[in-house]
DNA sequence: ATTATCTATAGATCTATAGATAATGC
DNA sequence: ATTATCTATAGATCTATAGATAATGC
């Protein structure tokens, strides 16, 4: 019953290693994303995903039937969190909504600067237009619906024609999925400032601002 | 003297196709170029590259070390013309830096979205951060710095910190690259009125606006 | 008995080189 | 003679499966 080494069913792993607390599969994908970000997905073999993981090869076809399952999943894990809270923001109408698409943009350059690994850079594979990834495009579709109302709750984002709308949502979404190359470029920065300046620009664009902030004018 | 066809030197090519005009390197750069963005660059093979440009694998190594020297060579394309045009507005010093910001957003969005494929796509690919692609990243920093320079010499840019104007630039020109994951979201729209409407974005993130058109404001 | 892992490997690539060949140029 | 291409291939992978093995669980 204790936590004690050595104690889990199956044969011992021929590479020891401390216990890392997460499951297998956990180990896998963590080591997925670190390689599919820093070396590239194509670039990455499974041997070098399961070697990384701490087991051999073969092993990793016992929880993933090939890297586009890793792919996928991890795609899904970085959308997800931001869905919920977009979910929860729409629902949550007595604020104002220019606060509400500011704390979506600013939430969401955390999840993909900080998440556990740079996964945003992900969306822009090639690969990621195959069918296997349909679940993930249908969430990510989902989320970027929601920018889309909350830009358009706005005050500013009302005043807009539907086309218009359309084409600033497009725009803040990618700005900020586009995080990805400006924290690329200065990983020294801390994340949380970039993530209220991301914030800040994204109202700015829409042509609103966050109440208690004016619109920034020129005297 | 003519131009007609099985006039080169050389032996002739296994699979004849029309000739297309261009020379056979350029034809390598070509298909390099639709493979590498629309199928991935690791996931793209020396072979596909070569028959797709209408000649033998082998034949591919007779103009290129390898696919690195490809992509090295399509990057360094992409950003070229657009530090020509950056240099000849930073030194037309008589037009109002929000006008030529404005424009060189405008252009850069062009050439990203229409070049002879989504290059901009491969900003991303961790193989780009090797040795072989040191000359693309001095030009595209190059490049950066113009956008910074530009940005400061407008009178909104004038009126930041150090800091803040450091930052604003990131965002800039994170927004004008990451145009990619907005022109794949919707490829059908134009792409003068997204350039126009990305460089419009640029200026709101600034604080500026170009001449003429006054800050957005609400009533 | 069940499970997680291992070792071994067939089959399918892919890269990069060696050397041959079929044009034009002189 | 020079050039652009070809064919052939060695050597190095890489993926995915088959089947063995070493733990715990009952």
């Amino acid at each position: 019953m204790g936590t004690t080494t050595g104690r889990r069913v199956g044969r011992p792993r021929a590479m020891q290693r401390p216990d890392s607390g997460m499951s297998a599969r956990d180990e896998l994908l963590l080591a997925a994303a670190e390689l599919f970000t820093t070396r590239g997905y194509a670039a990455t073999t499974t041997r070098a995903v399961a070697e990384s993981a701490g087991m051999r090869q073969a092993t990793m076809y016992h929880y993933f039937t090939g890297k586009e399952d890793l792919l996928a999943e991890l795609l899904e894990s970085t959308v997800t969190p931001s869905l919920t809270l977009a979910r929860a923001l729409l629902a949550d109408d007595g604020r104002p909504a220019e606060d509400r698409l500011w704390e979506l943009c600013r939430s969401d350059v955390g999840l993909l600067c900080r998440g556990p690994h740079n996964l945003g850079a992900l969306y822009l594979l090639p690969e990621v237009q195959g069918e296997r990834f349909q679940r993930f495009h249908g969430v990510r579709a989902e989320l970027k619906a929601a920018y889309g109302q909350l830009l358009s709750a706005t005050t500013a984002g009302s005043e807009l024609s539907r086309l218009e709308r359309a084409l600033r949502t497009d725009l803040v979404f990618g700005l900020i999925e586009g995080v990805i190359l400006i924290h690329r470029g200065t990983p020294g920065r801390a994340v949380s400032g970039l993530a209220a300046a991301m914030a800040d620009a994204a109202l700015r664009i829409v042509g609103a601002s966050r109440s208690g902030e004016p619109v920034i004018s020129r005297p």
